[in-house]
RNA sequence: GGAGGAGUGGCCGAGUGGUUGAAGGCGGCGGUCUUGAAAACCGUUGAGCGCAAGCUCCGGGGGUUCGAAUCCCUCCUCCUCCGCCA
């Protein structure tokens, strides 16, 4: 959520910023509802006040045994006109609220302009993507010729774009998550952390899901609940409506947990695979700084993510989201995107994004400057990696010309020192 | 799911209709004392909106009243007992 005061402070310049993102947005209507807004709100508060004082003076009244039943006559009058100004009020604040939940973030001065994924600007390529002297094969054709992955039977039980595999495949989905998990606790200085799969709305509306997204969502409508799409959504609420003391800043915190996502309007993209489920597994980062570090908080994320990567020995590629590509609540995003033979290009396989101060105004999370004032944290996350996809790219990557599999030597101690794999 | 109890400031805890944003304690900060520290003593110490006056906030929402932390309704959360259960 914008700061609203910064918009009535620079209107032309919030515009301009928010146009960069595409489309064009008119603030002057929510302008206008909001300076009512506070004309009325000073109104009901100037009677309040008075009825304030007028209640004082009934007590004393009172207290003395002096006769009160014409202040009472009249303050119910007031009473009255107040009460119906601050039900107008609320009204109004509530409609300015609701537009301004659904304006999007800022973008940071330095993200490149653009209109989408074909702008977006590629800051550096590692690694080497690997020659085969065969054709390479999609991972899903790999994983059903070894009779390890299994989406019909998948879809048998839940539809389409739902999985299941087995064996070392789904040893390797563990282990991957695994050794994301140790690299990111152990030498990146995060947290393990685990937190619910279901949230309310309040934490959809935090992270920036809600209100604008909910198509995207699974919604458990029994007992009004949504499955996270990402475990940012958990982790980053874990802190909603909290003052924290300076010193426990950064944050860094680390969450495996499966992903939901309803994918509305992808119909036809990705049908085949495992790229794009309804059901994923991801390692999350998030980390919650002072609003002055969170831009080299960025960088560092990134490189925790494209560490996985580097172990893995896969090459991948880093990219700039340019304005019209971001997400809703971002300044800022780095892409890291993973060489699939398959495909012949990257695919994204982490989002780095940092919100500065969209989500922790949303959320409500602060922290306590040296001034002892609260002040809101910036929050970032990305992915660290998305696990399905990570095994996507293992599978085509370390494929063999006979059909089975070269496990990443990084991954061995995690399967109990399997080497390749092969058709049970 | 059933029965009962409770939700007050960073924490503990008083407060059952009238200057109570809220006693007291702990913690924090500043000071006195001390070579220094501790102890003791004194002072100070919530947040949001507003240029300010001022207004709002005692789990959330609604109601009664001139006036509610205090009364009523409702929802949520936590605790105890019973039931069920990975």
């Amino acid at each position: 959520m914008l700061d609203l005061r910064h918009i009535r402070e620079n209107p032309e310049a919030v515009a301009s910023a928010l146009a960069r993102r595409g489309g064009s947005i008119d603030l002057a209507p929510l302008l206008e509802r909001d300076a009512e807004c506070r004309r009325m709100a000073s109104e009901a508060e100037a009677l309040k006040a008075e009825q304030n004082r007028a209640s004082g003076r009934i007590a004393e009244a009172r207290r003395s045994g002096a006769d009160a039943t014409e202040m009472l006559a009249a303050m119910k009058q007031i009473g009255d006109r107040q009460k119906a100004l601050a039900e107008q009020v609320k009204t109004l604040e509530e409609l300015v609220r609701n537009e301004l939940l659904l304006l999007p973030n800022l973008p940071d001065a330095s993200v490149p302009d653009g209109g989408g994924e074909a702008d977006n600007v590629e800051l550096r390529r590692v690694g080497t993507p690997p020659r085969f002297d065969f054709v390479a094969k999609p991972h899903d054709e790999l994983g059903e010729a070894l009779g390890l992955m299994d989406f019909t039977r998948a879809a048998k039980i839940s539809g389409a774009r739902f999985a299941s595999y087995s064996g070392a495949l789904a040893r390797m989905e563990r282990a991957l998550a695994a050794f994301m998990l140790d690299l990111h606790t152990s030498e990146h200085g995060f947290t393990e952390v685990v937190a619910p799969y279901l949230v309310n709305a309040r934490a959809m509306l935090g992270t920036g899901q809600l209100p604008k997204f909910a198509d995207d969502l699974f919604k458990v409508t029994e007992d009004d609940l949504y499955l996270i799409p990402t475990a940012e959504v958990s982790v980053t609420n874990l802190f909603a409506d909290e003052v924290l003391p300076g010193e426990q800043l950064p944050i860094r915190l680390a969450a495996f947990s499966p992903c939901f996502r309803r994918e509305a309007g992808s119909y036809g993209k990705d049908t085949r695979g495992l790229i794009r489920q309804h059901q994923f597994h991801k390692v999350e980062m998030v980390t919650l700084v002072r609003p002055e570090e969170s831009e080299a908080a960025l960088e560092r994320l990134t490189g925790c993510a494209e560490a996985v990567l580097k172990r893995l020995n896969l090459a991948y590629r880093v990219i700039t989201l340019c304005t019209g590509d971001m997400g809703f609540g971002s300044a800022r995003t780095h892409d890291i995107e993973v060489w699939l033979p398959a495909q012949d290009r990257y695919r994204e396989i982490s989002s780095c994004t940092n919100f500065r101060d969209f989500q922790a105004r949303r959320a409500g999370i602060r922290f306590k400057d040296a001034g002892g004032k609260p002040q809101l944290v910036h929050t970032l996350n990305g992915s660290g990696l998305a696990v399905g996809r990570a095994l996507v790219a293992v599978m085509e990557n370390y494929q063999r010309v006979d059909g089975g599999i070269d496990v990443p030597e990084v991954l061995q101690p995690y399967m109990g020192g399997l080497k390749v794999i092969h058709r049970p």
